[in-house]
DNA sequence: CATATATTTTAGTACGTCCTAACTTTTATG
DNA sequence: CATAAAAGTTAGGACGTACTAAAATATATG
């Protein structure tokens, strides 16, 4: 019995990569539509052409559905197999955070790259030594080990009307930058925000916060999302 | 500015098993002899013609130095690159018994891929939450930031001459079934073992360890690390 | 020391992933 | 609705890593 090759991935046959292309196009297509090349190749920094070349690969292996010229939609085996990536990632990123005193703007990176790695031993470790969070430190929702989750759409800051208080649920968290902003704004799951003000012509947006007035950009603004509160 | 693709490795330009073979190179030329093609081959499960092309690769990076069908040796980038793997390998080991309580016998294959993927920092952090230990969980000593590491060589409980007592330091930590067999023996880091008899023709050998005798083959005996008491 | 055996390397091939350039299809616009 | 622009795919190639089979070299043995 040969020693098993370290080099193998950690979960079932796939690579680090297709996991990535999974959990992408389980990103970009919620909501009827496929996940566009484009997007997709954008999402993970590839040229559009690799992304045609993986997602045929992903599709002779079942994981995915490739609609020519359109788009791809996970397959049930490929969507279990993005939950429990998602899982592992936000588990991991709770971990860092909670237990490791990482920033909260610095945890993705990191595990990006770990979710490939833990075994489904150690992430459910690190759940069980957190408490089973239900959430990660940026407000996404963590799917169950039987790949249950919240697939809610929210509302974004952009979407609201003026004068809408609304109670701050998640945030995109792919860049760091971005989070140190929102920080600085008081902007974090659980805060409220007021539309006091929007700009035409898609222009800034008055937001209170904590009592204070900021001018964002619609872009920005488009990256948080909220819930109306029913007050 | 286009994201940084995640399938990038966290460590220098260097992908997971250029970083395994250095490690291996390593551990199998400590003592003048570089290392056998064969002997890296096999400590990776794979073939010797897979180890001579990764040499000559990574001799072009100036990581090593080959001397055709000789064997290979570390050069100091290789080496630098080999001991901080080690350190995160060996500190990644001893925070998952330690603060996520797996056990010491099935943590090495975790280490052997999270090494990989975990930064510096992280690496880091998991040292501080333990208090910078010095040893991971199978006696081996963590290198430090810096890369100093104790390299004595220790005599073997194979390498024991009748009646000798001795205290355990380390054991082979890659077999976690070897790893158990030894906790049911009592054989762990800081144990005090005695040769109370050794059978002819490398026939097995009888320890005594805590007060009970056990006979246990050469083959074992070799894996196992001491120190003699000077008592 | 000649030759048999063991070890190592080379040659040729495969696969996953990526790229650029060229081509095709879809979509948007006048 | 014709055509220009955008989006997507294919073709061809590169790189890292692996394999098997054959050739070269080193070592052991009679
Ligand atoms: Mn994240
Ligand atoms: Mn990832
Ligand atoms: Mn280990
Ligand atoms: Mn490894």
């Amino acid at each position: 019995m040969a020693t098993r090759r370290v080099s193998e991935p950690s979960h079932g046959a796939l690579t680090g990569q297709a996991e990535d292309y999974l959990k992408v196009i389980y990103e970009k297509a919620q909501g009827g539509e496929p996940a566009a090349t484009t997007a997709i190749a954008t999402a993970l920094g590839v040229a559009p052409a690799s992304v045609s070349g993986m997602l045929q690969r992903l599709a002779r292996l079942g994981l995915v559905r490739v609609e020519r010229y359109r788009g791809a939609r996970l397959a049930p085996a490929g969507r279990t197999v993005a939950l429990q990536l998602i899982r592992r990632h936000r588990i991991i990123e709770s971990y860092l955070v909670t237990r490791l005193g990482f920033a909260w703007d610095d945890v993705h990176a990191e595990a990006e790259r770990l979710e490939h790695a833990a075994s489904a031993e150690l992430v459910e470790r690190m759940a069980a030594a957190l408490g089973h969070p239900t959430e990660d430190p940026h407000g996404a929702p963590i799917p169950t080990a039987e790949g249950k989750v919240d697939e809610r759409r929210l509302q974004s800051i952009a979407d609201l009307p003026v004068g809408a208080t609304a109670r701050v649920v998640r945030m995109s968290d792919r860049d760091s930058e971005f989070l140190r902003y929102l920080a600085t704004l008081g902007v974090r799951p659980g805060a409220t925000v007021k539309v006091a003000a929007r700009a035409p012509f898609d222009g800034p947006i008055t937001l209170t916060v904590r009592a204070k007035r900021h001018q964002v950009g619609v872009a920005a603004a488009a990256r948080v999302f909220v819930e109306a509160k029913t007050r």
